[in-house]
DNA sequence: TGGATGACCTTAA
DNA sequence: ATTAAGGCCATCC
């Protein structure tokens, strides 16, 4: 385990009910901008054992990037009971439910 | 065009 | 065999 993943999971941890974060949000917020495949990797590998939701976790286009029709549509379940709304592609509104952690390492990049 | 983004694949312990 | 860390470039806007 190393402090990269630590932050990710921290991080992930922290994104409060009806909230989503990105990868590139959460890789930088962890302080390696450049780590956003990292992101995908632990939530991907590590969510069921530290109980990561890593349903509130997106792309940064504002859409669910799940690969399979079956995990994406239990995801976009799941956003929906949080109340987070989206639209009949998927689409998420960001403006709105983007979660600014208070933790940030080094971020330069966001709006 | 250029820049940001990424739900993987491979290697190490 | 399983679990964790790390990466660099193809893809989309």
């Amino acid at each position: 385990m190393t402090l990269f993943t630590e932050k990710v999971i921290e991080i992930i941890q922290s994104i409060p009910r009806g909230k989503v974060m990105t990868y590139g949000q959460i890789a930088g917020t962890a302080g390696n901008p450049r780590a956003a495949r990292q992101v995908v990797r632990v939530l991907h590998a590590m969510s069921p054992k530290y109980d990561l939701p890593w349903h509130r976790v997106i792309n940064a286009k504002g859409q669910i990037a799940m690969k399979s029709d079956s995990a994406y549509n239990e995801q976009l379940m799941r956003l929906e009971l949080e109340g987070i709304e989206t639209d009949i592609n998927g689409n998420i509104d960001l403006t709105r439910y983007r979660w600014n952690p208070e933790i940030r390492y080094e971020w330069s990049n966001w709006v």
